[in-house]
RNA sequence: GGCCCCAUCGUCUAAUGGUUAGGACAGCGGCUUUUCAAGCCGUCAACAGGGGUUCGACUCCCCUUGGGGCUGCCA
């Protein structure tokens, strides 16, 4: 049997960091196994479902070259097979009507609690099929029966059935619930590995005793540990960029997908491929403790990626127009693609207050003719990175140390107090461009205030 | 409260009964140096606690503690 493997978010918010790892897990599990990797969208919540939703999750997992095989498939699509696996369940007494309010339910729940008993819901409308309205729930047996299930991740997991209750399978004969949806729509899909994050332990179950009911096959299953925030909660919202496409702009999907490969898996080395982590993944090998998204982790790995970029790989992903000597001096500085704007005198004259222009104590006039005296040099050179390092060399000689000369040039050149070599500033603008702004340094510290 | 999962440096982790407990990121220091960046070198830093088992426990078992998840007519 080949193995088949989905991943399954629900239409109701942008991909999550979290389910894009799950998604890597499962792609890298299938690919390793020659296997499939779907995705089906459950929008089973048609209240808070949308279309929207819907195609950002695509272009998410698009993003990060984890194209789900086959076709995509949706909850909402499978209504009629979910009514006549309900109406068969209810016929056979294995599922049945709940007219309890939710009223009921609460003080029910509340009363368990106070007494320290497992809160759950037992139904006395269990054994009477009077009135077919309220909601539907699975009929389990209050007997000690232990259910269990061989986590690939975790091994051995059990729970006692009479703790689950009479759980709730649907909430009418055309909506279904979660659980009963997964059970008929993984079964039906002949999905063999279902690897999903852990805070589906619980579900597990409850799904298989769904499972039984409906005289399905119950996959294999493996539980991935959750993406902690740095307080070691559940990653969500309030802990700022959780979704895939929050990242688009500063980091490259290569980057995201190493690092979210490598936050819950010890691969050989830290920076891979997809392709070199399919080689090296084994399923049962996943780590079992939650890990904390560490933002500089994912930065260094991200700048490792930057730096790999060829330059017309960096400018056709920044949209920036720039010679290809400055992409050099840029990339290696870079760890997020949006601060590229940092390096704008690469491509724009720098605004900057001239006091900038002062090295150490030296006095503007000793900047000014330090200035003046490079003007001299460069203004009949013929444009070369040698030639350049001589002659400045000849210049911070005479001027008894380089900074007198390269610091009023570094601000001239960037306007910034930090920045790359001047000489490769003046190599990536241009001799024209170079002139020009040492002269306006000049004229600059001519100026009286 | 109940059920379940988890537990090595700040963070991600290696170690599968015998190691000076290793690496990476971050931090710190140094080298280089015209300032950044990069690079190189160095440094700080951990087995949650208590019982067992064993000649020997980070490794196996139990308890405690801690953290997390679930506890919906959401998924």
């Amino acid at each position: 049997m080949s193995v088949k493997v989905r991943i399954a978010p629900s239409p109701t918010g942008f991909l999550h960091v979290g389910t894009g790892q799950s998604a890597l897990y499962n792609w890298l599990f299938a690919r390793k196994n020659g296997g499939t990797f779907q995705l089906r969208i459950e929008d089973t919540d048609r209240e808070r479902s949308t279309k929207e939703y819907e195609q950002s999750i695509f272009d998410a997992l698009a993003w990060l070259g984890l194209t789900p095989d086959g076709e995509i498939s949706r909850q909402s699509e499978h209504a009629g097979q979910y009514r006549s696996a309900l109406e068969e369940l209810l016929a056979e007494g294995k599922a049945f009507y709940c007219r309890h309010t939710q009223e009921e339910l609460e003080a029910e729940r509340k009363n368990q609690e106070s007494k320290k008993e497992p809160p759950r819901h037992l139904c006395d409308h269990k054994n009477s099929r009077e009135e077919e309205s309220g909601i539907i729930r699975l009929a389990v047996k209050e007997d000690d029966r232990i259910i269990k299930f061989d986590d690939i991740i975790r091994g051995p997991i059990e729970f006692q059935a009479s703790l689950l209750g009479d759980f709730s399978i649907a909430k009418s004969l055309d909506e279904a619930l979660y659980n009963f949806a997964v059970v008929m729509d993984d079964a039906d899909m002949r999905i063999t590995h279902v690897i999903r994050g852990e805070d589906h332990i619980s579900n597990t179950p409850k799904q298989i005793l769904i499972y039984e009911a409906l005289g399905l096959p119950i996959p294999h299953f493996a539980h991935l540990p959750l993406i902690l925030a740095s307080d070691r909660s559940k990653l969500s919202k309030r802990h700022g960029a959780v979704a895939v496409v929050d990242y688009k702009k500063d980091y490259l999907p290569e980057a995201l997908s190493n690092f979210l490969g490598s936050i819950g898996y010890t691969f050989s080395k830290e920076i891979l491929t997809k392709e070199e982590m399919i080689s090296e993944f084994d399923l049962s090998k996943v780590h079992k403790s939650g890990a904390v998204f560490d933002v500089k982790k994912l930065n260094w790995i991200n700048a490792q990626y930057i730096r790999r970029l060829s330059a017309s790989e960096f400018k056709g992903l920044t949209g920036l127009k720039v010679s290809d000597e400055a992409v050099l001096l840029i990339t290696e500085r870079l760890e997020k693609l949006s601060d590229a704007s940092e390096f704008s005198y690469l491509w724009s004259e720098p605004e900057y207050p001239k006091e900038l222009l002062l090295w150490k104590t030296s006095s503007s006039e000793e900047v000014k003719q330090s200035l003046e005296k490079s003007l001299k040099f460069l203004e009949p050179l013929e444009w070369g990175r040698e030639a350049m390092v001589a002659g400045l060399g000849h210049l911070s000689n005479e001027a008894g140390g380089k900074g007198p000369v390269f610091w009023p040039l570094r601000v001239a050149l960037s306007g910034k107090d930090k920045s790359p070599d001047p000489i490769d500033i003046a190599l990536a603008i241009g001799k024209e461009e170079t002139i020009k702004r040492v002269q306006k340094a000049v004229n600059q510290l001519d100026e009286q205030d």
